[in-house]
DNA sequence: CATCAATCTTAACCAATTCTTAACCATCAA
DNA sequence: TTGATGGTTAAGAATTGGTTAAGATTGATG
């Protein structure tokens, strides 16, 4: 059963959508503007929002924009009248996951919310794990109170660890995320790991950095599964 | 720098889509057919995998579904000529992520390619079995409520059994799995086996891992099938 | 242009784990 | 009995991960 919050001025638009929703085992909030939208977004997890682009006291883009910022990875569908492809690249700059064109058939509605609800946006602008925080627009993190100070390198590596996080993120994956195509030749990884763990955990109680021996490393608490 | 396959026979689109990607700093792999397009997705990890829905030999359908059945979960792009909304609910069933019809914009596939990469798989993926349970994301495993301590082989075998169980799994296929082309020349299966064996059944009441003389082992249920 | 601080790469070392190998045993079927 | 298959054990080899420190590189600043 999914939850869904579709944000829509045609209050007629809307009707249809969330009965024709209904039928197929889909569960909506309702918002008519986008301050409530945006509140309601705030307050709830919802699997999929859908926000229309033309909205009463907040568009569509401000709403999608303003949950990233805040850390919200719910993902995002856009209605839109228009079919400029500008209006998409904007969107999906600020955040959105797909969209949809006016007129469009609640069949396909249905089809794009089940593809959009199997995964996270991956566009949060703030990653949060535990008492760790990580904003990507300001490029600050924190944990707790304390400011983190991290090298590039160490950056790059925390932000792929916390995307993930509490999953394993393969030692390729984080080789990857540094160099890219051209790997250096010489036990550099480690070295980078050692150093984040060193600022990230080694002056606190519980550790978050895990080691998956064969495989990578994790942002985990131990206790946890 | 995003790594993407592009699986598609007509070979001028193919072409036109490759030489537009470079321009955006997207490099493509590219085959003609499913069945290397399957091959190729399996040997490598790329960001996004673009497949056209009609391939000859292998479908592009059929080739997600494999994709999905072998625990890959790379974002998935259909290409269809046809606007068939059946053809979309039956992709997104399989595990596609998006679709693109043609004729499109290369604009718009470059769009697409960028929001499917940034995503990441939403939920864990949890292979399970009776009591045992094996979180691929997190790379845990537990029987019951005890965490198991897997070895990387270990966890290679176990996850190839628990993807087939209850079925048998040849010998080969599991040398397969861990060793590749490359194979030891000596008995190390058996003692990777035994010592799978050790954590997964000895401390308890029921064993899972069955050998099947001749053919190889089988994670099954002593009575069951 | 010289210098300094920060960062990155590299190599080396140690401890722990993991893997391979080669035995030896037990069982079964020919 | 013999040969094939699978289970068990232990030793040594190989690999992996944590740690440290020395140069190399980079970028900013005076």
């Amino acid at each position: 059963m999914l939850n869904i919050l579709i944000v829509e001025d045609d209050l007629d638009l809307a009707k249809t959508m969330i009965e024709y929703l209904a039928l197929e085992d889909i569960r909506c909030d309702h918002a008519s503007n986008g301050v409530t939208g945006l509140h309601l977004a705030k307050q709830n997890s919802f699997d999929v929002i859908v926000l229309d682009l033309n909205l009463p006291r907040l568009n569509g883009l401000s709403v999608c924009q303003q949950l990233r910022l805040d850390g919200n990875d719910t993902p995002v569908l856009m209605i839109t009248a228009r079919d400029q492809l500008d209006d998409k690249i904007e969107g999906f700059k600020v955040g959105t996951d797909d969209y949809l064109v006016k007129p469009f058939e609640l069949k396909e509605l249905v089809v794009r919310i089940h593809a959009l609800a199997r995964r996270r946006s991956g566009q949060a602008q703030v990653l949060r794990y535990d008492d760790l925080e990580m904003n990507v627009s300001e490029h600050t993190a924190k944990r707790g109170n304390d400011s983190l100070k991290l090298s590039p390198t160490a950056w790059r590596l925390l932000e792929a660890l916390l995307r993930h996080a509490p999953n394993t993120v393969s030692k390729q994956t984080l080789e990857d995320v540094v160099w890219g195509d051209e790997l250096p030749d010489s036990n550099s990884l480690k070295v980078h790991m050692f150093n984040l763990r060193k600022i990230l955990d080694t002056p606190y109680a519980t550790p978050l950095l895990q080691t998956i021996p064969g495989h990578g490393f994790a942002l985990r608490r131990q206790n946890e599964t």
